[in-house]
RNA sequence: GCCCCGUUCGUCUAGCGGCCUAGGACGCCAGGUUCUCAUCCUGGUAACACGGGUUCAAAUCCCGUACGGGGUGCCA
């Protein structure tokens, strides 16, 4: 794509992990601007002192790096920015557009419920509005603290246009007077938003819908310091949990790192949240990152919110899993692999196992278990409870492993002429059924990577200790 | 309570006035292929929230209702 001047900013509040649905907005941003040639930027709204971590600042960087979002600019924190904040809050107080107020918190919340219990809509009432010079040094005087108030209309509307929802409107009577510098000297999200967007050049704000109603306050910041114009608003529509309502822990697994840790691809999760609330033309669902950025488009986003389905995502986890090269699924399988065999695990029977499991795993971790067996020593083969139980309840098994014993004792050791299914059927059995037996013998458990291919892997010696060892068992 | 946004199969969605007896995907069910499991193939299940308009014609436009979500913070 040819570049373009598109800024967008992806600006997360750094006070937990990140969530999901942020992702999605991340991924969106980013899309947008790798789709236009744009610039990619990464701010981190980090104004609420108390809330902010370092430890999330580095989690998201990381997160986003992991997914293979790069940015071209930042992060920029804005608690290193609070002076250009706070020079503009007085600004406002200058003009009369904003106002010093000493009601605390506790007073106006204690207002704000008595206002709900007279069935008044609650909000602030605007009690230090107009205040004299002598109301105000009355209140200093009082060891009260200042907060600064930022003046909305009394009436009118304010209108903005959203690239998702069209016009949105609302009356100015219902949106009170709200604070953009705190009591403690820090600036509030509306103020720092409005003016680094600004100071950022950003010409596209795509952002979930759950900040609709602070774009009014925003833009109305905005052109109170004097900018009329105002950037491209799209508001994403909000990914839900199953059964509606916010998507939560009681869902499962909500952060990035999860999703990982249990073995998914980065490519499968950003393809799943594309997906959430956009898609190609053509109707194509399995698609690459490339893919994405090359077909992303506004215009086709649509404006009601999802439902998180894991088990979409596992098929599609399963999907990119196929589409790998065997170089591409052995690099991601690996860490895997060692968290779990260690220094036991053997590369060249690794890197044939994972070409065997490719075709029948949904994650990575179900790869790296796969192959459990190809890591232990013979005795120390661990039998699946329910494997040994299911295959117990098989009348012949003694029988079918004495034949398959006799039979890998003499077999050609040819992985194209080995025929299990000969020496079962010679017992008047029919394969299907008799194959857990071996399966459990092998690898431990009744289903798992093709057994002909295991035995290969094990070697004739070790394939017929197994063998022998679960016939002595039964 | 008030304000805003939304509403097509269980889920993700196609659809932007006639091509819709509503298409695809996931899931689920049944059958087939297969050395287990899975893949793969075939078929099936299942939706335009409701009520009024507008129009020759509405899933598509308008209004209302219901329902869902968001906001209503000195969180973002």
């Amino acid at each position: 794509m040819a570049p373009s001047d598109a800024r967008l900013r992806f600006s997360p509040a750094p006070t937990g992990f990140l969530h999901i649905g942020s992702v999605r907005t991340a991924l969106y941003n980013w899309l947008y601007a790798r789709h236009t040639g744009g610039t990619f930027i990464l701010r981190i709204e980090d104004t609420d002192v108390v809330r902010s971590t370092q430890e999330s600042i580095d989690e998201i960087q990381q997160v986003l790096r992991w997914l293979g979002l790069d940015w071209d600019e930042g992060p920029l924190l804005q608690s290193g920015r609070f002076d250009v904040y706070l020079e503009a809050a007085e600004r406002l107080l200058s003009e009369g557009k904003a106002y010093e107020c000493f009601c605390t918190e506790a007073e106006v919340r204690a207002r704000n419920d008595e206002a709900m219990r007279e069935g008044r809509t609650p909000g602030y009432d605007g009690r230090c509005r107009n205040l004299s010079a002598a109301e105000r040094a009355a209140f200093v005087a009082e060891g009260r603290v200042r907060s600064i108030r930022f003046r909305t209309p009394d009436e009118g509307r304010s209108t903005f246009d959203d690239v998702i929802r069209g016009e949105v409107a609302v009356d100015w009577s219902t949106i009170p007077d709200f604070v953009i510098v705190r009591s403690n000297g820090t600036p509030v999200f509306f103020l720092a938003n409005a003016v680094d967007d600004v100071d950022m050049g950003i010409t596209h704000v795509l952002r979930g819908e759950d900040l609709l109603d602070s774009t009014h306050r925003v833009l109305a910041l905005r052109r109170a310091l004097g900018h009329d114009d105002q950037p491209v608003y799209a508001h994403l529509p909000l990914i839900l949990g199953q059964g509606g309502g916010k998507l939560s822990k009681r869902h499962g697994a909500i952060s990035v790192e999860e999703y990982r840790d249990a073995g998914y691809l980065p490519g499968a999760l950003l393809n799943y949240l594309a997906l959430l609330g956009w898609g190609p033309e053509d109707g194509r669902e399995v698609l690459s990152v490339d893919e994405l950025i090359a077909e992303f488009d506004l215009a086709r986003v649509i404006p009601s919110a999802a439902t998180f389905d894991p088990k979409k995502l596992e098929w599609m986890n399963a999907e990119h899993i196929r589409r790998l090269t065997h170089t591409e699924l052995e690099a991601a399988v690996l860490p895997f692999a060692r968290a779990r065999y260690g220094g036991r695990l053997d590369i060249p029977r690794f890197e044939k196992a994972v070409v065997l499991a490719q075709e029948r795993a949904t994650t990575l971790v179900q790869i790296a278990d796969q192959m459990a067996f190809l890591f232990v020593s013979d005795d120390e083969l661990e039998i699946e409870p329910g494997s040994w139980e299911k295959i117990r309840r098989i009348e012949q098994a003694p029988a079918i492993l004495d034949a398959v014993i006799a039979y890998v004792e003499t077999c050609p050791w040819d992985l194209d002429a080995i025929d299990l299914k000969a020496p079962i059927e010679a017992l008047g059995l029919k394969a299907g059924k008799a194959m857990p037996v071996i399966y459990t013998a092998i690898e431990g458990r009744a289903a798992g990577l093709p057994v002909y291919d295991s035995i290969f892997l094990l070697g004739r010696e070790s394939a017929l200790r197994r063998l022998r060892a679960a016939r002595a068992k039964l």
